[in-house]
DNA sequence: TTGTATGCGTTATCAA
DNA sequence: TTGATAACGCATACAA
């Protein structure tokens, strides 16, 4: 296969290369007979633009990238599939980067990619209480950036992101109308963006109800299975908790295993609530309660925001806070006994 | 925030362009204290070499593209996690392209990013019995690619695949087994690749036990859970099947949800088993049986395949295929009345 | 080890 | 409407 560029072609045609360049522009001065000419030419060659050296002439990538924290979460995945629709609706392709939590790659990525791999970005954070300062060096206006769900406070860029705290303090409130005074909140990492907030919700739905607050009722837990159904059995075996409120899906998941293992019998033991986008939840045994985030609207509102700042509409100064509400979907896990 | 090339970089620290951008290559010979100082300097203006740049001067995009028909589908997304594992740990970024089960867009897409936008593909095809000669026009030398999962059997490329006709073979088996007489074959595209290969297992495995085929029982679906709802409790009311064998995860899924209308149990008036990597299948009321594909494992494989060719290790002229195999885990949902 | 010169494939500017 | 030519930012062959 025989290195084919405009050059060739303009050779093959007997055109200039300028003229081979601008059959590809849309909106150029060139005789609609000679552009079909090269076009037709050009398929028949199978002949794309490079788009490496198109790039180079301070063109667009035509890519976003999508950065989470993680890909094993329904959460995520629905995000992305948000993000994806609307790219392509507007021709933009998707590079996916996944941080596994680490503020590092999180870091080392969008530096990387801050000189012209992409024309924007989107992000679900990783750093909050770390030092995140690097993105001071980066030219929002070059490569926009738009935060979803999990976001730096200090870093003026726009944010999608869902009401959290009234979530959270709907989901304990809930719990504590089904019959629940001794509810155990479940959180990866209380001080980080989504797990403080979310906390804050379930501390002050318990105020509300004169509920003490109890430390032993706030479980750490990790990002391993394993580890976490031994944190959560222990928690179910020497606390007796009679509601559990899980901050993420995985931690209901693991709730639901540890459960089936020391045969707790949900409801009727304990309650269960948690935050999560499982799409068959009703399926589930018992049908889980979950706070419900519009994950797959918040991709595409992310990606329709971060639109508008590529295409320069956006005004870059005055970053705004976009918030969807999730909804409370109430199911067997939680059913007054 | 002015400009900053290696231009730049090179007259502020008194140097030559091409030493400020040998600073940036791995081996290259450069004093290590000069490039520390280059470095330093580069550091502190958060400068990157141009990544388009550095492209068309012939080097690589280090970006695999991943081609999924759909991303609404555990199977899928851990595919994507698999791969997207394998790609960071080698230094290469993922690109993820649906091609919503349209041939037009996969045929649009893989030719768009044919000329250099990235480095290999790996791809899930979605027009087996369509016309798909544009991937001739494709130079696989430059531009690797690896089939995963649903394949076009006349193209020459290296493939991962499940073994899908013994696995349907198994799970027809297993059903009948547990006392299954008249097993449903739910498919959404009998003719298609994966569903044309689990048809033939199914078939088989009733042909050795001397049951006979019968068209009403192989069902088409659609990709709407609402159609899917509707034709399965038609067969179910209509049909009366002792069993059901979902060839789609979620065919198990609308099955479930047309039985819990019907008020069908399962699995004492119907048995169910279906292909499904939803992880928590166990959790499902009832526990679903499942044949699970190793998906984060062929997300691996793939790519790791990919990179060989990519690397220019691979023989183009030999492709492979290797065949994973996929397991059958016995649940509620099949269990012996 | 460093500098000089050239080219990668395109698009934009200007002139024809 | 088309053609000639100069960038775009970088990496390499070659010379020093």
């Amino acid at each position: 296969m025989t290195k084919v560029d405009i050059i060739s072609i303009a050779k093959a045609l007997n055109l200039s290369k300028s003229t081979v360049s601008r059959a590809f522009q849309d909106n150029s001065d060139i005789n609609p007979q000679t552009k079909e000419r090269i076009l037709n030419y050009a398929r028949t060659l199978n002949y794309r633009p490079n788009h490496y050296a198109s790039q180079m002439r301070g063109q667009r990538s035509n890519t976003i990238a999508v950065v989470v924290p993680e890909l094993a979460n329904n959460f995520f995945t629905q995000i992305i599939q948000g993000v994806e629709v609307v790219a392509k609706a507007n021709g933009y392709h998707v590079l996916i980067f996944v941080t596994d939590d680490d503020l590092n790659k999180e870091k080392e990525f969008v530096t990387s990619i801050s000189n012209g791999k992409v024309d924007g970005v989107l992000m679900s954070v990783t750093g909050e209480g770390q030092d995140h300062s690097y993105l001071a060096g980066i030219d929002f206006k070059k490569m926009p950036m738009v935060f979803f769900d999990r976001v730096y406070d200090d870093i003026p860029l726009s944010r999608i992101v869902t009401n959290d705290y009234q979530s959270s303090f709907l989901a304990t409130e809930h719990l504590i109308q089904m019959g629940c005074v001794k509810i155990a909140y479940l959180v990866v990492n209380k001080e980080e963006s989504i797990g403080k907030t979310r906390y804050l919700g379930y501390r002050d739905a318990l105020l509300k109800y004169d509920i003490a607050l109890d430390d032993k009722l706030v479980v750490n837990c990790t990002n391993s299975y394993e580890d976490n159904e031994v944190i959560i059995s222990d928690l179910i075996k020497h606390i007796h908790p009679d509601g559990i409120f899980a901050s993420v899906e995985r931690l209901a998941f693991s709730t639901y295993y540890a459960c089936n293992r020391l045969g707790v019998s949900i409801p009727q033991d304990l309650k269960v609530v948690a935050f999560s986008s499982l799409q068959i939840a009703s399926l589930l045994s018992p049908p889980l309660t979950t706070i419900v985030q519009p994950a797959e609207e918040m991709g595409r509102e992310a990606a329709s925001l971060l639109l508008t700042y590529m295409e320069g509409n956006g005004l870059y100064n005055a970053p705004q806070e976009v918030v969807l509400n999730s909804s409370l979907v109430a199911r067997v896990s939680s059913l007054k006994s």
